[in-house]
DNA sequence: CAAACATTAGGTCAATCATCCTAGATGTCA
DNA sequence: TGACATCTAGGATGATTGACCTAATGTTTG
């Protein structure tokens, strides 16, 4: 019972980001892992509620992550800092497909899907646990500003990195985050 | 002759933005503008081709976009201070759609379309105008460096607005990317 | 007016899509 | 062993896709 639902999720999770959510196919995810289509139905009710399922995943993965990070980081600033570096740590996908996160909001967005504002909340998860590291770094007021323009210059690179495949540009501005984080932090 | 084709290429432009490519059809196309199907293959011989047409419209009109902020502009620095501030003036859009150029390439970039390099190009339009730019601001040696730094953050601002629809932060967005402006050429 | 060409409408095609259905396989437990 | 729930395979469905074709209409030119 879980094993093949688990293994359509974990397909179909990959599938989403590789080719999108819209132009990836029943039959697809059927091949990928070596069932037949309308063993899906047993499953799911319609490929809405696989996205839902994919989605959730996302999230609990994302949450698992960012509780990661937390324990293997010294301090807040070194938290903020693996969130710079997985432009570095996750580059091949990246280059090949953007970022998971930004690039499933957009489509979803554009095919004026009911699950845009569930696939947002992934970049909620990163915005507030941003926002959380800011404010340990003694910036109350400015947290929330200075999270969104930390995630918004990280999918810019993201998307310039998928569009270009250029690493030498991913590092440079990697630096540039670097910098801009000392900056902020040296005012006092 | 050119009436049809031209109302074609323009509506499948508008559509492409909005819907994206792949989930735009022949027959979404033809209800938009009153024709029939079949009408297309007098004018192009597949959807492809339709997406080349789209392609050189967006490539041209592009350059005529960036000529006239050139002629409208006194200086370099209003030249860049314009290409920022599109994310305001057509705030509507992006809010809507997202970015007409990240958004296609990305999504040419999943499907493995042949025209990703073509769709590019219009990215390099920018690239190629805001290091110009730069130079003539005196910053030879940093432009291209620059060009790709302040394009990456338009792109993340854009797909942020894109997924939260908040105009506050992409008014602040314009106001830091003024202030990096400013801070980039006081420094001599 | 007539012949040559350009344009359009609408039907047809095979392929693919998400969805649904049923029959059989596999497991679980009394 | 037998009864019953769970799972799976694979065919059938109707809708939609990009592509193609032909007949009919405009338009231009001799």
């Amino acid at each position: 019972m879980q094993a093949t639902k688990r293994s359509i999720i974990d397909a179909a999770n990959i599938l989403f980001y590789q080719q999108g959510y819209d132009h990836t196919s029943f039959s697809r995810i059927a091949d990928e892992i070596h069932i037949s289509r309308g063993n899906f139905y047993h499953h799911f009710k319609s490929k809405d509620e696989i996205l839902e399922a994919v989605l959730q995943v996302r999230m609990s993965h994302t949450c698992e992550m960012l509780n990661g990070w937390e324990k293997e980081s010294d301090n807040a600033l070194d938290c903020i800092r693996r969130f710079i570096q997985i432009l570095d740590v996750n580059f091949d996908k990246i280059q090949s497909y953007g970022c998971p996160v930004g690039t499933l909001c957009t489509e979803l967005g554009k095919l004026n899907h009911n699950a845009q504002e569930e696939a947002n909340q992934v970049f909620v998860l990163f915005l507030d646990w941003l926002k959380k590291q800011f404010i340990l770094l003694g910036h109350e007021k400015e947290a929330e500003h200075l999270a969104m323009h930390l995630l918004a210059r990280s999918q810019g690179v993201a998307t310039l990195a998928h569009a270009f495949q250029d690493r030498d540009f991913v590092m440079y501005e990697i630096q540039e985050m670097f910098d801009w984080l000392d900056n902020i932090n040296e005012e006092e």
